[in-house]
DNA sequence: GCGACAG
DNA sequence: ATCTTGTCGC
């Protein structure tokens, strides 16, 4: 795949002026309502998983798409870094090598799901969503912890699987106060114990609702906390770091 | 100035 | 993200 809006492609060596006012731009272009080509849920569904790995100075992006829980194609891509990791800035460390391997997968997702926030970001323009936007692809993103917005409960004690608490705007986002930007959802837990699971959280990237990033997600994971595609994804970046 | 911050 | 041992539980 090949951008869509060539204008978005990160650009590591923007100042971090121009990189906040590209992702005011992306924010503005992304839509975070149900808008598919096709149906995401069905058993044919191309649902891909991105995620990031380094070796040394290298950025691996790796990309594992899946369709109805087999992988259909896997491919990655490494490009040197040149910017160190910023929070709110994270697509424009790893956005290059991202679309590096995008150029390289041949078969074209009807979804990816992104390591990293959407709409959870200061900007509403998250990884997932600057991704997302500049392929003009459906997106979603899939975060361990949270960047900003606050969750409408208390998160501090386990919730069981398939608990789901809003994520909502406050000040330190650009979207209206109270706006739901996303869902902390809980993949997994442990049926017993002491430890427990903290939960992802989602937020939509593109062309994708909360609620529906939620549900797709959820309907990904297989027994781990993880939805399958970030998964495999992720233990292929591994497997090349080493 | 203070606090908060995906990967 | 990455560096790493021990520890808990099935």
């Amino acid at each position: 795949m090949e951008p869509v809006y060539p204008d978005f492609v990160p650009d590591p060596a923007d100042s971090h002026s121009e990189m906040e006012s590209l992702q005011v731009d992306i924010a503005d272009t992304a839509i975070f309502a149900d808008a598919f080509e096709t149906d995401i849920f069905d058993s044919h569904a191309l649902v891909a998983g991105v995620d990031q790995g380094f070796d040394g100075d290298d950025a691996i992006s790796a990309i594992v798409v899946m369709r109805d829980g087999h992988v259909v194609e896997r491919v990655h891509a490494s490009v040197p870094t040149q910017i160190p990791y910023i929070p709110g800035l994270l697509s424009f460390r790893e956005g290059e090598a991202i679309l590096a391997a995008f150029a390289k997968l041949e078969t074209e997702p009807d979804v990816a799901l992104f390591d990293g926030s959407g709409r959870i970001h200061f900007r509403e323009a998250g990884l997932a969503t600057h991704i997302g936007v500049t392929l003009d692809l459906p997106s979603v993103g899939v975060a361990k912890s949270l960047l900003c917005g606050r969750p409408t409960e208390s998160l501090d004690d386990p919730l069981p699987v398939g608990s789901r608490v809003p994520i909502v705007a406050d000040g330190n986002v650009t979207a209206p106060d109270g706006t739901v930007i996303g869902y902390a959802l809980q993949s997994r837990q442990y049926d017993s114990g002491n430890r427990y699971i903290n939960p992802l959280y989602v937020s939509p990237g593109h062309r994708i609702s909360a609620e529906t990033a939620a549900d797709l997600v959820e309907g990904c994971c297989a027994g781990y906390k993880l939805p399958e595609p970030t998964r495999l994804a992720d233990s292929y970046a591994a497997e090349l770091t080493g």
